[in-house]
RNA sequence: GUGGGUGUAGCUCAGCUGGCAGAGCACCAGGUUGUGGCCCUGGGUGUCGUGGGUUCAAACCCCAUCACUCACCCCA
């Protein structure tokens, strides 16, 4: 037998509405503020995710899908979408237009990890980004937007986490006395977090290797280090959050992977995946849209893990499958032959409405038509055939109506009408 | 990429020291010649993940491989 993919997976009926579920509902609280979707390929040029999240970093050191297509250019699946957006905005000279732009988009991601629990090679993402606003009152609505979302679709167990990773003018000074408290524990240092003091300092900071984090606990904050306008930007945020009553906590050990991160950082971490902990990250990256070629752009933007926030909200309920209105019980082959033909005009009416293809017992298309959850079943047989009535039971009541087969598909769809009423 | 665990029916799982592949639920049929849920009866629906090896004999032992899972790494 052929499987899929390792690390990709199916998402079936019974699954998928808890999908559209989330979707629908993400939709409607990102368009309330003004946010339009953009859609974006899911491959691009291999240098535009090499130079957007960084050459450095995890993802793009060996966790990319990367290859060349049959002209010889070297291409990626998405390992993430805000660079494809980055260079959607400057590509379309959005900025010449209208500088201020609010984009959210949904759709799979490729990274090349070890798949367990809320990770997979293909995964998927709710993505929100802002360019054009430099404003710290963006980032804490933003914040608050996905708190929002988060809190519409009664996910519990969830906190947000919010430091500031202060920016070019500030960030070099931290560093430098970062790697000066890393040099004086470096022994103490697990292998990893040695490789990373020279590549990536601030990774150490969120090592889970106990020795690690005791060498670290006397680690300078970088908000200690953050500039006159970083910190101003670091403290109105804060104030915003709490204006907007969203819960958070001050984690100045939050550091995020991607290279292009600037002052606000952020992540909602919930408890209920396992080891893993983000459900959602994102932050401020005032220099990207610049490093690719653009014009000076503030920007600031999140994902959420789909896959992770399906997960949690699985744990907890449950979207009901669609139930027909009615089922058709058809006895003989005259009878199956109108049934069939009335099923068809029931569902040109907008009437979800099922039948038995086979040639059945009663029983059995009973059975069938309770396991499906109809509202009501149409009996239909040679004996109703021949009197131009057929048979209308309320499943849940037992109630038997005869109904003329002249407009008897008209009469359907009008119970039906008065049935939503309640 | 590293280490551990698991893989038997659609689902959850049992299967001793190697000796005819099992249970519950689900499903199908009948009981009721045309009426669902409850009940009764009958039915196994299977490449024991896959490929090799050992053996008279392998679900069971050995090797490889794939998938899932947990931890690491990292992130959403």
């Amino acid at each position: 037998m052929i499987q899929l993919i390792r690390g990709f997976k199916d998402i079936l009926p019974g699954e998928v509405e808890l999908w559209q579920h989330i979707e629908r509902t993400a939709q409607a609280v990102f368009a309330a503020f003004g946010y339009s979707e953009i859609r974006v390929p899911i491959m691009e040029k291999t240098e535009l995710f090499a130079r957007g999240i960084g050459e450095d970093t995890d993802i793009v050191e060996k966790e990319m899908y990367t290859f060349e297509d049959r002209g010889g250019e070297k291409i990626t699946l998405r390992p993430e979408a805000t660079a494809s957006i980055v260079r959607a905005y400057i590509q379309h000279k959005m900025h010449a237009d209208d500088p201020i732009r609010k984009f959210f988009t949904i759709g799979p991601m490729f990274r090349r990890e070890r798949p367990q629990k809320g990770r997979y090679r293909q995964f998927y993402q709710i993505d929100a980004e802002v360019f054009g606003i430099e404003s710290p009152y963006l980032d804490a609505q933003m914040i608050y937007m996905l708190h929002l979302l988060f809190e519409r679709l009664g996910v519990s167990h969830t906190q947000a986490h919010v430091n500031s990773l202060g920016c070019p003018v500030c960030r070099p000074n931290y560093r430098e006395a970062l790697l000066a408290l890393l040099d004086r524990v470096e022994e103490q240092l697990c292998p990893d977090c040695k490789r990373r003091k020279s590549r990536n300092p601030l990774r150490v900071l969120d090592c889970k290797v106990p020795t690690c984090r005791q060498a670290v606990t006397e680690a300078p904050a970088i908000v200690d280090f953050l500039c006159g306008q970083c910190q101003s930007h670091f403290d109105v945020l804060t104030r915003g959050l709490t204006q907007l009553g969203v819960p958070f906590a001050l984690d100045k050990r939050l550091v995020r992977g991607l290279d292009y991160y600037t002052r606000t950082a952020f992540e909602i971490q919930t408890t209920m995946l396992g080891a893993q902990s983000a459900v959602a990250g994102g932050g401020r990256y005032d220099g990207l849209v610049q490093s690719l070629g653009g014009p000076p752009t503030p920007a600031i933007g999140f994902a959420i893990g789909f896959d992770r926030l399906v997960e949690i909200l699985a744990q907890e309920q449950s979207v009901a499958a669609a139930k027909p209105a009615f089922f058709i019980a058809a006895l003989g082959d005259a009878a199956r032959q109108a049934a069939f033909q009335w099923c068809a005009q029931l569902a040109a009416a907008g009437a979800y409405v099922e039948m038995e293809h086979g040639d059945k017992s009663l029983k059995a298309q009973m059975k069938r038509a309770d396991r499906l959850g109809a509202a009501y079943v149409l009996i239909v047989g040679d004996s109703e055939m021949a009197a131009g009535k057929a048979m209308l039971r309320d499943m849940a009541t037992k109630e038997q109506s005869e109904l003329a087969l002249e407009g008897l598909v008209e009469k359907m769809v009008e119970s039906l009408s008065g049935r939503k009423a309640d």
